[in-house]
This record gives structure tokens, sequence and C-alpha cells, in this order.
DNA sequence: GAACGACGCGTTGCATGCAACTAGTTCCTA
DNA sequence: TAGGAACTAGTTGCATGCAACGCGTCGTTC
């Protein structure tokens, strides 16, 4: 086809920097997905995203199917995806499991133990967190949301389990189950400053419980950080007026049990 | 290839009750990964492969990753994929992880509440459990599998949490991580019969819980169950003479001296 | 003798053509 | 008029050819 000449001498660059056409298309399908591009439940056509997305039907089949197992396509028993959705159940469920997983990161690094270094590293990072609290600018938002990604990250290092790496993984790649989903959004509610506050000290609590090797308290600690994006969910879902609601909002399923499918 | 003559008079057969050829590619890897076929680290190069199993490179690229995703296999940086190996901790911290997600699905059923029907349903299959155990015939052993099986599923079910379906199928889709993975090598050791009994009375007091709505409870006897299995990985790779083994132990990775930690 | 460059082989990534299947529609027949 | 059969358009499944890439080897040159 000739369109792709156009883009060809951008594709062609971007394809060794996205190192192939399968990410490429994996990163622009995900973005098409989460900002409500397609309806939750349309059925996906290879064709037409051929033409969308500029790379043949080959890697294009493989970034839907990488996205099946990511959990935002629901694979047709004859063949085919459609955009999976998800009902409220669903997501906080999902938070709730991220907070169980959480806990146990948390427990295995007070079981296992962890260097004064390493304390000192996830202080480090919470003291960052504490004061990017004082300031409200949009800006300060989106660095309390690198640093609140890299607490999370670090936490989980902590753990020192591939698998448990995988097993979160696999939760936290559905959008509205990651550590800062809804930090852009709260940022909107009045309270904002004091959840963020909660959840500072949650930080704390849960460093705290790693250095003195507290398991059961270093895992509830998590399980209830866990729970103020569930709180937040809650909110956001009340007000489903709010501008930007929040990464993968147009996936969710209306509450009516009425629309369920009878399959 | 003209090789495909001869198969395809068999394989076309198999193709519409097997649903596809990347079905079909996907088992039969599974088969030849599992059975130890390869060795771990191994390279798995696409030409030999279609070969080897009569389905074309594309069906066969598609079930490569696939199986990628599941954790059988890891892909290399420059393309390519390796047998994937796991150190003995990787599958004691799989099994314990799922006796965290198992746990949760108990505390789940118990805080969300269960039919007195279902719970009637669980002490049933718990009911044919315990006959068996008085049997110590090999296809006693497959019987008991079967219900175990069919025990954890039902506790899955109870929760009604398709997140939490989705977060354990990616664990159990580890060969040596799902509830009945030991009980096949279990047989071959002279304690076999405290341990089954042992777990039997797990599972009656999990049901207990979950009837009681005793969320705690139903969760921590959950967990502890799980390590039955992890008590059963230890007697296991310390006589690493034993036959069969269980499924993917052709996969552990040898623990270098270094790994022996003091305990 | 050592280092560097070119060539060849094996490998994966990708595009595309063809076949099979599904669903919807229209037309024919009872 | 109602039911069924055939046709058509649209879709996915699959196989294969081609190109690019990495790597090892061999030859040449300094």
């Amino acid at each position: 086809m000739l369109s792709t000449d156009t883009l060809s001498a951008g594709s062609n660059v971007a394809n060794r920097a996205n190192r192939s056409q399968i990410t490429r298309a994996l990163l622009r399908l995900r973005e098409l997905i989460l900002t409500g591009e397609f309806e939750a439940g349309e059925r996906l056509s290879e064709l037409p995203l051929v033409e969308r997305i500029g790379v043949s039907r080959t890697p294009l089949r493989l970034a839907l199917a990488a996205l099946e197992h990511e959990g935002l396509l629901r694979g047709l028993p004859g063949g085919g995806y459609v955009v999976r959705e998800f009902t409220q159940a669903d997501m906080s469920d999902a938070i709730e499991l991220r907070g169980v997983l959480e806990g146990t990161a948390a427990r295995f690094a007070a079981e296992r133990g962890v260097s004064a270094r390493e304390i000192r590293s996830m202080r480090a990072i919470n003291g960052r967190i504490e004061r990017l609290l004082t300031r409200t600018d949009y800006e300060s938002f989106v660095l309390y949301m690198n640093a609140n990604d890299e607490f999370h990250a670090k936490l989980l290092q902590l753990a020192r389990s591939p698998m448990l790496e995988r097993a979160l993984e696999g939760i936290t790649s559905l959008p509205f189950a990651g550590p800062s989903a809804f930090v852009l959004t709260e940022a909107l509610l009045p309270e904002s400053r004091t959840i963020l506050m909660l959840g500072h000290s949650h930080h704390a609590a849960l460093i705290e419980a790693i250095e003195r090797r507290q398991g059961a308290r270093a895992e509830s600690v998590a399980r209830e950080h866990a729970r103020i994006a569930v709180r937040n969910l809650e909110v956001v879902t009340r007000h489903r007026e709010l501008p930007a609601a929040f990464p993968g909002a147009s996936l969710i399923a209306l509450p009516t049990p009425a629309e369920r499918e009878p399959a």
C-alpha cells in the first residue's frame, strides 16, 4: 500500500527505537484503548487496525494476543477480539489484590531482612514525597506520582522474589490498578492533601515494620494502604462527570445488572 | 515443504478437534518442555520446531509467545526464546503465592457469604477425598488429584472475583505450583497418608471458617494448606533420585553454593 | 603474527496471498 | 407466507517468501 511510504520514513526510525513493529502496535493499541477511542465491548477487526496503526497483520496479531494476556482484550470463541469491559467490582477487586500482593512483598521483606542501606533508601524516597506534599501545582503531582511509583517498585524489589514480581506485574498492568492510578484524579478533590498525607504515613509505618522485621504488621499496613485507591475509585465513580476521570475509565461497564449478557 | 502432505491428512483432522494449529503447537510444546525434552536454558529455534511439531512458523510463533506469557519460556533481547529455569526459591515462592491468593479467595468467600447449598457441595467433595484416603492404589491417587483440584476450583469460584481468578491462574499455570502438583510424588513417601489426612483436615477447617464467615481464619488456613506443597517440594529436591519427580522437575536450576543460605 | 574486514550461514521479523469459516441476505419452493 | 438453501461480503487462520540482523569464520593486510 502506498500510504506506508509517508509513514515509513518516520516509522523506520521509530522502528529501531521501539525495537519492533510489535512494540509499535502494542503501544499504539494500548493508547487507543485507554483513551477511550473504542467502545467497551467493541470488536477490533484486524484490517481496519492495519490501516490505522500502519503495521501489517502479523505483528498486529501478536500485539493483540499480548493485550489479551494483559487483560485489556478478550478473545472471542470464533476468533477475533473485543475490548474488555470492567465492572466497578472488578476494579476494586484488582486494587485489593494489589494490596494483597504488595502486602506479601512487605512481609517477605520483613521476614527475609533488608540492609540498613536499603531502609535509608526507602526513607529518602518517602522524604521526597513528604516535601512534595506541601506543593499543589500540577507538576508537583506528576513528581509525586513518580516518587510514589518508585517507592512501590522499591518495596517490590526488597521482597527479592521474581515470582512475586511477575504476579504483581500481572495485576498492575491493568490501567486502574497501579499505585498511582488515581493520583491525578485525586488532585481535583478538596480532601486530596489529607489523603496524600495518610498515604505518606502508611509508607512510614511500612518502612518501620520492615526494619523491625514485623512481617504481619508490614503486610496489613500495605493492604490498608491500597484501600486508599479503592476509596478514590468509589469517589470518582460517584462523580462520573469528572473530566479526565482516570486511566481506563472508558472501560467501565454500566453498573445496571440488566445489561449483563445472557451468555 | 513436501512432508506436509503426509501430515496434512492427520493434522487436519486434529486441526478441527484442537480448534487450531496454535493450540496444537501450544499443547505439544508444553508437553515437550515439561517432559524434559529440552535442557533448561536451551534455545528454541523456530525451524527445528516446525519440523518436529508439524505446524508452520506463524502459529508456532504465537504459541511461543503464549508460553512466554505463561512463564515457561523467556524471550531473549535479540529475539528468540529459551526454556526458562527455576530455582528452588522460585518454586517455593510460587507455592507460597498460591497460598496467599487462595487465602484471599477463602477470605472473600467468607466475607461475601456463600449459600448453604455451596457449603454442602464443598463438604461433598471433601467427603469424596476422605473416602479415597483409605485406598493406596495408583488409580485412587489419580482420583484424589481430581477431587483435590475440584475442591480448589470450587473454592476459587466461591470468591466470586474474576480478577482473582485471573491472578491465580497466572500462578497455577506454572507446572509445579498447582494444588495437586506433588500428589503423585508424595504417593511414594512413607508418610504420605499422614500428609494427605492433614490436607483433608485443612479443607474441613476451611469450609467451617467460610460457613461461619471467619475471614481471617479462612485466609490463614488456606495459606498453611499451601505450605504442605512447600514441604513436599523440599522433600523431593532432597531426594533428587526419585524417578518421575514432579511436573517441570527438569526445569529446576542447580543451586549455586552461594545460594545456600543459613536457614 | 596479530588485527581487521568481508563473507556466509542461521536466525528472526515482517508482509502478503490464499483458504476456510461466519453471518447476513436474498431468492426459491412448499 | 414461512422456511430453507445458496450466495456474498467480511473476517480470521495459516503458510511461505523475502529481507534484515547477528555471529562466527576465513582471508587479507599491516
